[in-house]
DNA sequence: CTGAAAGCGCTTACAG
DNA sequence: CTGAAAGCGCTTACAG
């Protein structure tokens, strides 16, 4: 154990001298200060009473880090985090939600002062700058999403392969043979959002191998954004007759402005929804959708991050695709016009 | 400032006797530890390091003592969880969900390890026995739901009074005279629970005042409980011509057996659901309802908690009625019949 | 199972 | 601005 007297002893003054460097109770001179605190850096001293680095005791809280961007759906992150509070609780946890996007500063910071036995990581960027710093926790980590690269940390996520594979299945048997892809906002993709840009990506490749053309363009969240992107898929390109819908919060517009053209669905155009049922079953118009799983990821991440998976694994989950009215057969004046 | 000495002196045994109690080294009879930990707890002896109770820094987090019981209706406790969410990042601040329900004990345990800058407690009883506790809690507490005597803590909460109003008007302006309520189940009266209890006893008063009959039965959520609900209320007494429905997820279930029933909505009977939005306003039969403003509530309770509003006040927010499609003019056969 | 006493680490009134 | 030394609270090897 490191002594104020071996500080001394290193800092060449008495161990009063430390004390009182110590606990700013008399004015010590700054180059005296100095020699003392670099020693005390040095022996890595550590005061009576913090010598144990706080008994790392459960503190039956588990951490979700949940940023709250602007323009964050809000719902769809309320599902998530109603699923793992659901599943923390069953297994005798509260949640603690980190709401702070504050990047990785922001996360030691939290860290720090924020008591947790495990975190899980929502959001997750392909090169996300926080693994680096969430490889030091010493607590379980379990990103939610996967990084291009490997980790190391534990990873769930939702098996875009499959879902892919089973939606452009659906679209092919229906006779469609060009299919438009409604994005996400473009800033999603621009911070390296993982979702929009893994299923934009997997469902172009399952297209291909199916003989499937796409077409794709992000979609914002406004009247207008809609509007523009219904223009750059349909007007442009009358072939297409299935849409494949991967932003959320836009459908109810989508659906409006479609019927606002005259585009009868799924008679003159199909509507295939990336979304939670919520979000897909809702009358009058109940959509077929790939389901995302939120509940059971969000148990797969509580249960990862409490049940101490070891060694560290990655663990997907295959969504369901659900039939419902919006997808018929193709229009028949689709590639032959 | 008290030290094991002074225990040893009012416990009459040895300085080291103490020291021995308090950190285990060697066994202690029980007669011996007892007598030293009376006398620990009643001199307030603190260990050095722990004297200082830890110096109250900012957190950063917001406490949310949201109780997930068995049977607890999650969609509205998370409809809560979400707008608190919210307005907690708008001020800056994460968010402690703390959903044990351990009554008193749990709650001191939780607040002496978690960290947070003030509480809001939800399912506030009409007796809370949780009240001492927060109390003496030294951090800012508002409590969601009015206890029914004064307890010295903030408290937010929907004013019944004026809900209560509106809904009995617009039924009376109908012609109804004859109103069913459709109660909560029976164990959240019998928890003491605070909405049910309050909104059926507002209704009751603001009916009579009206000239108005009611008659009121608790409600369980199976197919069997909303069957013997309708059966006392409309099968004994065939002069009611409205229910007033204060159990939220029975609605789709309550709108099924009516159909089933052959009672239509609102030809032959009116419904007036007491709910948020999303569960009135909901296609295909969309329901007149008393709208529980669960984000203002979430809003007000987080500037309550972290704006320090002093002194302790009771602020409630009205609700509004949203005229649907749910009800109508009184049916022929009313009170003539 | 308990106590008397030496010892340890830190603090602080005193001296310069 | 700093040091030598007394003192305080807690711990622990020794004794019974």
């Amino acid at each position: 154990m490191v002594t104020i007297i071996d500080v001394a002893r290193a800092a060449g003054v008495a161990p009063s001298t430390v004390s009182y460097v110590l606990n700013g109770k008399r004015p010590i001179s700054a180059d005296t200060r100095r020699q003392v605190e670099q020693c005390i850096r040095q022996l890595g001293y550590r005061p009576p009473g913090r010598r144990t680095p706080a008994p790392r005791q459960r503190t039956g809280v588990l951490g979700l880090l949940a940023p709250l961007r602007p323009g964050a759906n809000v719902s769809a992150l309320t599902r998530f985090v109603s699923a793992t509070m659901v599943a923390a609780r069953a297994r005798n946890h509260d949640l603690l939600l980190l709401t702070h996007d504050a990047g990785v500063s922001g996360l030691r910071r939290t860290m720090a002062t924020a008591v947790a036995d495990a975190l899980i990581v929502m959001d997750v960027q392909s090169s996300d700058p926080r693994i680096p710093a969430l490889l030091t926790l010493d607590r379980p980590v379990v990103l939610v999403g996967e990084p291009d690269l490997p980790t190391g940390l534990s990873c769930v996520g939702v098996d875009f392969a499959a879902a892919v594979d089973r939606a452009v299945r659906h679209l092919a048997n229906l006779g469609h043979r060009s299919v438009g892809i409604v994005g996400a906002p473009l800033p999603a993709y621009a911070r390296g959002g993982n979702y929009p840009r893994r299923f934009t990506r997997a469902f172009t490749a399952a297209a291909g191998s199916q003989g499937l053309r796409t077409r794709w363009r992000p979609c914002g969240d406004s009247a207008e954004a809609v509007d523009s992107c219904l223009d750059a898929l349909l007007a442009e390109g009358p072939d297409i007759t299935a849409l494949v819908v991967e932003n959320e919060v836009v459908l109810p517009l989508l659906v409006e402005r479609l019927h606002r053209r005259g585009r009868r669905v799924p008679e003159d155009v199909s509507l295939l929804a990336v979304c939670h049922d919520d979000a897909a079953d809702r009358p009058p118009l109940r959509l077929t959708s790939v389901t995302l799983p939120t509940v059971e990821l969000g148990q797969l991440a509580v249960e990862t991050a409490l049940g101490q998976v070891d060694p560290p694994a990655t663990r997907l989950l295959a969504p369901e695709l659900t039939v419902r009215e919006s997808t018929g057969p193709a229009a028949a004046t689709s590639s032959c016009a």
